[in-house]
RNA sequence: GGGCCCGUGGCCUAGCCAGGAAAAGGCACCGGCCUGCGGAGCCGGAGAUCCCGGGUUCAAAUCCCGGCGGGCCCGCCA
């Protein structure tokens, strides 16, 4: 016989198939998915273990349902089912659960510490971009999610037995980081200073840059307005506000900020040099070429810092300019002009989805959205320079080129969907269409900080640095009024920790309205109660000091509770990482986590599991404890939280 | 004007896609449990018009339509 690697999709497997064999003779069209699909867990225990609402087969086979209540009366029952009962219209079944005890028991024991970890049969190629934040400041919280949502995939499909690629994109030819450029030559191209993370350093200079910017452009546009200009009044708010952030931004660095004001207010267009400045550098004019790699280079190694410190790692580093220096954007634009789609839209070369965007095939098979108009994509400036869209467009195939892609997973805000649409619309009319099908968009919503909009354009941000800074402060904090010190390493263990269930636990789509006090309990359902419990089971586990006694395990004693329900529990795990995978919902995983810990300290202080007298029940509370110190270590590691074998 | 996402006890979140039995966790609040294998824990209590209005259905937090509220997008920005 072979070990049945995921018991509760083999329970449920079983049950469809009773209720089938049983319903076989009036309902032969009834199928096991159908069966399965219906089949559900009921609401308090007392009913069952598992429930199959009669009604609901109606659907497939109009007969009365008392023919359906007779027929499934009669059914003999298999080993791992001991008692049906109709109730209300409801098929319920109790699980036998030494019977069921003995399948979980043995899945566990045949993967020891990959329990729950069993691989897709079909290996895939997956790209997965994410964090890909512009290189002109800190990675902001929002970032964060976003890097803890990219590696959370990654260690998904990696466990899931797929080839997983990680990548960054450095958005080095926009316009940001040319003003970052800008304000940099005019404060004189200093050595950046060694006392300060150069991410922070740089990411001061560009604030500053573009508020000045912009303050002398409204100053412009004020003074060359009429004094009747209804939009003056408007333009003055906005300037007064600029003023006050600088002013803040002032008391950060005094110095920097007064020569930088200096210097840009000399200058009579800003606006056009910052232009000109991108231009230079994308045509590879090697003075400018040099300035902007260091600058860039020089944020992104503050970046990986973060990156590091949240043990987020990536396998490549695409530079958006070297897209354009091999001539890659210059093969879209080839490819764009002889397409079908390519038209001149104020004269400058565009494509045009009008015809594409409304037949419902490739509304489907894109994912866009319903009812959408998506106007002509320009894909040039008309200084020849070129646009972010026509950039991705070759960035996406090189993705599935350089790796023979199966899928390419991009991570990037809910705000970005329409340009996604656009790039999956743009690679189909180019007749990248196998690629379009396979570019899908994991959108996820922004983190907002209550009262105040972030901005890194205002250096207006929470960075994650700060937020780690502040978690392992409280850590500090809660072990000194316990009167106990702790190691940097278990520190920066648990302050991880809680970033990354943080930004994992609610749902990708939901705004996190991101609130210090709340962030900072590390009470219940928290990272910490996790690995709490997890340094729990290794403590009894380590007192106990030796292996398991397989053999020894007496199953009867699994019919009591707490044990029972702990164990049907520890038996759903693998289902649980393979609907994690299917539906990629990192908040399903937390949930099942957090009932495991709340099931497994319960239990614990029900029952001690050490001074048990029967050897067999004993053995089978270590196996519980065994159990769910897996599980807790697979489940974590799959979100990139560490565990602990002592806090 | 059009589109996308969200709305569940005071606060945060799960359930919604695949409708089904008395809506599930947590925080905060109230009351108990520390010489026991780890109290970052355990036990108990109180607290909900599932945003509103229609519709579909034997049955709606869940599906459909229309509102309301919040966030976001519709650029020769990225």
């Amino acid at each position: 016989m072979s070990i049945i690697r995921d018991p509760y999709t083999y329970l449920l497997g079983e049950f469809a198939e009773l209720v089938c064999r049983a319903l076989a003779d009036f309902c032969p069209s009834l199928a096991l998915n159908d069966v399965l699909h219906i089949i559900e867990e009921p609401p308090r225990r007392e009913y069952g273990d598992l429930s199959l609402p009669m009604y609901r087969l109606l659907k497939y086979c109009k007969v009365d349902l008392s023919k359906f209540a007779n027929a499934v009366r009669n059914i003999s029952l298999n080993k791992i089912f001991m008692e049906l009962k109709i109730v209300n219209d409801y098929l319920n079944v109790r699980i036998n659960t030494a019977e069921y005890a003995k399948v979980i028991i043995n899945a566990v024991r045949g993967d020891g510490a990959n329990y729950g970890l069993i691989p897709d049969d079909r290996k895939l190629n997956i790209v997965i971009e994410f964090v890909s934040a512009n290189p002109v400041h800190p990675l902001h919280i929002g970032s964060g999610r976003n890097a803890v949502l990219g590696d959370f995939l990654a260690r998904l499909f990696e466990v899931k037995g797929h080839n997983v690629q990680r990548r960054y994109y450095i958005n080095d030819l926009g316009r940001q980081v040319a003003t970052l450029v800008y304000g940099y030559m005019r404060l004189g191209m200093p050595t950046p200073p060694e006392d300060v993370r150069p991410d922070i350093w740089f990411g001061l200079i560009y604030a500053v840059t573009n508020t000045i910017i912009d303050i002398l452009r409204l100053r412009k546009e004020l003074s060359n307005a009429g004094k009747n200009d209804p939009e003056a009044y408007v333009k003055q708010l906005e300037l007064d506000e600029l003023i006050m952030t600088l002013s803040e931004l002032r008391s950060r660095n005094k110095e920097l900020v007064d020569r930088l004001l200096d210097n840009i207010s000399r200058d009579s267009d800003p606006d056009k040099n910052v232009e000109e400045l991108m231009m230079r550098y994308e045509s590879g004019d090697p003075k400018a070429v040099s300035l902007f790699r260091f600058v860039v280079a020089k944020v992104l190694s503050g970046i990986q810092e973060t990156l590091r410190r949240l043990n987020v790692r990536f396998d490549k580093w695409d530079w958006e300019s070297d897209l354009v220096f091999n001539g890659m954007v210059r093969n879209v634009l080839e490819l764009a002009r002889k397409s079908n789609y390519f038209i001149l839209y104020k004269g400058a070369p565009a494509l045009d989805f009008s015809s594409l965007q409304h037949d419902p095939d490739i509304k489907k098979s894109l994912k866009l959205p319903k009812s959408i108009n998506i106007p002509p994509l320009i894909l040039m400036r008309s200084d020849g320079t070129s646009l972010y869209v026509t950039r991705d467009i070759a960035y996406t195939i090189m993705k599935f080129n350089d790796s023979r892609a199966d899928l390419v997973i991009n991570v990037i805000a809910n705000e970005q969907t329409l340009a996604q649409a656009q790039l999956r619309l743009a690679l189909y009319a180019l007749g990248f269409k196998e690629e379009a099908v396979r570019t899908i968009h994991f959108s996820y919503e922004l983190v907002n900080l209550p009262g105040v909009k972030m901005s890194g354009r205002r250096g207006r941000y929470v960075s994650v640095d700060e937020v780690l800074d502040n978690l392992e402060y409280m850590v500090e904090e809660i072990m000194r009024s316990r009167g106990s010190t702790v190691s940097n390493e278990v520190k920066k263990v648990i302050s991880v920790g809680a970033f990354k269930y943080m930004m994992l636990a609610s749902s990708p789509n939901k705004v996190i309205n991101f609130d210090a006090n709340e962030a900072l309990n590390l009470n219940r359902n928290s990272a910490p109660y996790l690995q709490y419990t997890y340094a729990r089971t290794c403590g009894v586990l380590n007192k106990y000091g030796r292996d398991l006694e397989w053999d020894l395990i007496d199953y009867s004693a699994a019919n009591v509770e707490p044990r029972r329900e702990l164990l049907y529990h520890i038996g759903k795990f693998p289902y649980i990482i393979s609907k994690v995978a299917t539906d990629l919902e990192p908040e399903i995983l937390i949930v099942y986590l957090n009932r495991l810990a709340d099931l497994f300290n319960s239990w614990y202080d029900q029952e001690p599991i050490l001074k048990e007298v029967s050897e067999g029940i004993k053995q089978l509370k270590l196996f519980i404890t065994y159990a769910t110190n897996i599980i807790l270590r697979n489940g974590l590691g799959i979100m990139g939280i560490d565990v602990l074998e002592r806090i």
